[in-house]
DNA sequence: AATACTACCTGCGTGC
DNA sequence: TGCACGCAGGTAGTAT
């Protein structure tokens, strides 16, 4: 669910929790978010290992240890939950309450729960050694994490692929031309891939081409200098803001602790059907592109032929 | 190579 | 009430 300003604030809560701390013991109850090393060598390779620093990439997570980098990606649903200390009535009752006996004995035993509350969304327990703990949640499975040698997350290949962090720095205003030049796609799908810039989703994507008054279905190839422009600083723009606002919360997302993000307040377009364009009044409307709920302003945002430049047929 | 579609999962709201 | 279906802050793998 996290785009990069959830991913963010998610960052920044955990290195608030839990950054020096060391680990203990490492408990995988759903082996498939583990993508690498196997399960087993994931669980003792990180014993002993110190958290030293907690830093972001695109919407990657990465965990600076000792020894290792650990990547964490949220995915869809992917959250984190700290506890200071097992609270074992709590435990026995939401292990009851939510787990069946079978899968509990699949997994674990509450031994080795150390007390802890676990549900079934539960899928890694981060025991450190000073009694605290670090839960990864995530009710769609969606997430994975790797464990990686010190200083090699940048060659991980999710991370390796990525475009540049969304700063007025990194993200060059010529470089993101020469992108959108060479693709015939629709400019919404083009930056959801990551490649020209990393960080937007389907919310980020929709306030971004709002505010450059651009339709999410223009052929990326066929935009004007000036919508190129407008776009670049729409998007640098939107992140920041979002981030600032601690990110958007409006079904399930939660940062480290536990908090709801305050950008759903900003929104002009994402989850407003129906409501005025807050630039023209017009009925805000919802469409699918490239399967994506997407919403835009159909008076604010229209569709163009070409920008003047040689326009291949098919571009519209 | 570039683009499009599907799989991966679970829960929730809607309409019959 | 039950059930089928569509939808959800994402990406990777597989077709075309």
């Amino acid at each position: 669910m996290p785009e990069l300003p959830e991913v963010e604030t998610v960052r920044q809560g955990l290195t608030q929790l839990v950054v020096g701390k060391t680990i203990a013991k490492v408990l995988v109850l759903w082996p498939k978010i583990i993508e690498s090393p196997e399960v087993s060598a994931f669980s003792h390779n990180l014993v002993g290992q110190k958290i030293n620093e907690i830093s972001r990439r695109g919407k990657y997570l990465v965990f600076h240890l000792t020894d290792y980098d650990l990547v964490s990606h949220l995915r869809m649903e992917g959250k984190y939950e700290f506890f200071s200390e097992p609270s074992s009535e709590l435990a026995a009752e939401e292990i009851t309450g939510q787990l069946t006996v079978q899968e509990l004995q699949d997994a674990f035993t509450k031994d080795e729960l150390g007390g802890f509350p676990v549900t079934k969304h539960t899928h890694v327990l981060f025991f450190f050694t000073d009694g605290s703990q670090l839960q990864y949640h995530d009710v769609r499975k969606f997430g994975r994490m790797a464990l990686l040698p010190k200083g090699t997350a940048g060659d991980y290949k999710g991370i390796a692929r990525l475009g540049p962090e969304p700063t007025p720095e990194a993200f060059t205003l010529k470089e993101f031309k020469v992108g959108l030049l060479k693709s015939h796609k629709a400019i919404k799908p083009l930056l959801l891939d990551q490649h020209l810039v990393t960080g937007l989703g389907n919310i980020y994507v929709d306030e971004a081409l709002w505010q450059a008054k651009i339709h999410p279905e223009q052929p990326a190839n066929t935009l004007t200098d000036q919508e190129i422009s407008r776009l670049r600083l729409a998007i640098i723009d939107v992140l920041k803001r979002a981030v600032a606002a601690g990110g958007t919360t409006i079904r399930t997302y939660l940062n480290a602790l536990g908090e709801a993000g305050k950008f759903q307040l900003s929104l002009n377009v994402y989850s407003q059907t129906g409501k005025p364009c807050p630039r023209c009044g017009t009925p805000i409307e919802k469409i699918k592109v490239a399967q994506r709920g997407t919403h835009f302003c159909p008076t604010c945002q229209k569709l163009h032929q070409g920008n003047g430049r040689l326009v291949k047929k098919g571009a519209r």
